[in-house]
DNA sequence: AGCTAAAACGAACGATGTTCACAAAATGGA
DNA sequence: TCCATTTTGTGAACATCGTTCGTTTTAGCT
């Protein structure tokens, strides 16, 4: 005897939100995000735009943090396909470490450039708060620097696995610092063309750095502090 | 005949708001701010704390908006007194430019611990305008880069201006970029270590490798791209 | 004192996030 | 078919913001 694969009855009473309403709403806030930013996801106009009451956001949502960390939570993926994709347009019997990491560079930068508002909202969104960070930019920061971890894997210079991490953290918390400080400010007419090349400069240094120190004298490998 | 030196009679009315009375606006806003964020700085708190109405907080500082600008100059120009001091503190005959760059570092970072919210209410307001930055950030921020700049001026390998100015921006962006992701999610019992140590990784690395371009091979002063 | 000018005061307005008593909608039994 | 019942979406109402502006207070002058 074939147990029935759970044919529930309908409940009782007036039907509920559907998953089509949640997306109508997540529709909204992302049009709304794009165009009016943080400040632009507002109860009111939410409903409005999803064609439902103010009520049944918060039925759907609990509230509006939570509908703005759901949209985060989807900046952050698509964050990590961009990335991924950037690495996987690479040959891969490319020998120079520089090339994949430019390439990261370059897919962070152009992130940023063509979702601004998205990405404005979960800088200021991971910023704000007190306590710990919430676990989604933690989450996509770890995934980020392990993408880069495993890059320089084979790079001269990084062999200890321990000195390799802290070096993948500290090249991009760095790439971080000079696209959030310079891309906003750059008021030249290719803005990215700036922001490359400064981050080109530290890489740069670092993979030659911990190049010469693993084979111009041979007798250690390289050593934090 | 000498011209009396303006002993302006009083005017007719109600005796006006008073500099005491700004300043008590301003303690109550440093107050509210350091305990609870940008968001403790309220009309209504900052009127009860000093001793004023909601209006008299319009009439000194137009918008609360205005009043965390003003805040926010006076968190900028402790930042760079504070690095400012950090350098003198340097004995003058030092030849290794790791010393003052480690230095502004260590101050980079007790200054954002030492203050924290004030320093998140900079980034923050800094982060959320949509057109140019504020001038007081930016010219904050070229502060900073001018006196990296001024520090690895006889550095080998920074000979050329230009280059040097793109180092100094990249390398202090670098060091905001780590400190910024490291400090706050650092749960170390000392979180300062870990922040100064990927630091040190980066600036290092950029001052070895400019050095060993400008030395090994004598063809040529180092090049951007 | 009374008059007048100046300016602080704070009630009131509009906009916001959030809640909750109510009304709407669907089912099951008569 | 109708109504009782249950479930649940609705939106008016509430609390709290930033901000304004008519009123009240205060001082100087006659």
């Amino acid at each position: 005897m074939e147990i029935a694969p759970k044919p529930r009855p309908r409940p009782r009473g007036r039907p509920g939100l559907t998953e089509q309403h949640r997306e109508a709403v997540l529709q909204a806030a992302r049009d709304l995000l794009a165009a009016d930013g943080l400040g632009g996801l507002q109860a009111r106009a939410l409903a409005r735009r999803a064609g439902l009451s103010v009520g049944s956001i918060y039925k759907l949502f609990g509230d509006i943090d939570e509908l703005v960390r759901t949209l985060n939570r989807e900046t952050h993926r698509e964050f990590a396909v961009h990335h991924r994709a950037a690495l996987d347009a690479i040959s891969p019997d490319e020998t120079d470490v520089m090339v994949p990491l430019m390439a990261l560079a370059r897919a962070y930068i152009d992130f940023v450039i063509a979702n601004e508002r998205r990405w404005a909202a979960v800088l200021e969104t991971s910023q704000r708060r007190a306590g710990p960070r919430p676990p989604d930019y933690s989450q996509s920061e770890n995934a980020l620097f392990g993408i880069v971890e495993s890059v320089i894997k084979d790079a001269p210079g990084f062999a200890d696995p321990a000195w390799r991490a802290k070096a993948a953290r500290a090249m991009w918390a760095s790439v971080h610092g000079i696209v959030s400080i310079t891309l906003p400010n750059s008021r030249a007419e290719d803005p990215a063309a700036d922001t490359l090349s400064q981050i080109e400069l530290i890489i740069g240094a670092v993979i030659r750095d911990a190049g010469r120190r693993s084979t111009d004298h041979l007798r250690q490998a390289p050593q934090a502090d």
